[in-house]
DNA sequence: CTGATCTATCGCAATATCACGATCACTAGC
DNA sequence: GCTAGTGATCGTGATATTGCGATAGATCAG
């Protein structure tokens, strides 16, 4: 039907499947590489860093936040995009134990 | 247009994003979790464990195997799927490092 | 050869994703 | 108030994904 059954599914292997949604993009991929670099937490030039328009990196934006690895702050005019640490630690490590887990075979 | 930018990113970008779409789905996942849970490379019992059909897991296998993280041999009238030990550790690798190396912050 | 079993593929329908331009909402400065 | 700048949201179209039943291919048992 095109939905996708998560109800069927461990709590575990939905989040890692929802943590690997967000990073299954190369646009994603790049704003993270970005906000990393920065040292100072960089608004919205990412704009002009990625080949889409504004409304399409918005949307990526949303949804780096909805997976809630990203957070962002109203600085006057403009939003100040960072990288969620805490959020970040706990993705990093959840993935990283299945990265690992996954190992043995015939 | 919906379809992918994917030539507008590096080529490490669109690796990341391609293994974690081949993550992207809890489906997916469990038939990992499974396949590294058997010492004997069990076969399509995973049809069984999953509350899916049998031409569903079919799909999601051919994902996993377009990906290149497992493969499958041809066992008398059946097919035996196990992870394709150097590709995952290389997936591994890959996704570890950028894991890793996105933690700066404001 | 025949039938049973296992797996891949096809065809279809429903939904999700991706991308864009246009528009709305908010803030800061005049 | 008005204007300019920034970013989110809306509406759209095109493509991808998810899921299933039905069918086809391949292999073994008899």
């Amino acid at each position: 039907m095109g939905l996708s059954k998560s109800t069927a599914f461990s709590e575990r292997e939905n989040k890692i499947a929802d943590l690997a949604k967000a990073l299954a993009h190369p646009a994603r991929v790049a704003i993270l590489d970005f906000l990393a670099k920065q040292d100072v937490c960089i608004c919205g030039d990412i704009v002009d860093q990625l080949p889409l328009s504004q409304s399409t990196v918005s949307q990526h934006l949303a949804e780096l936040k909805r997976a809630g690895l990203i957070k962002g702050e109203i600085e006057g005019p403009r939003v100040c995009y960072c990288i969620d640490r805490a959020a970040w630690d706990d993705a990093r490590k959840t993935l990283s134990q299945f990265l690992a887990d996954v190992k043995k075979c015939c």
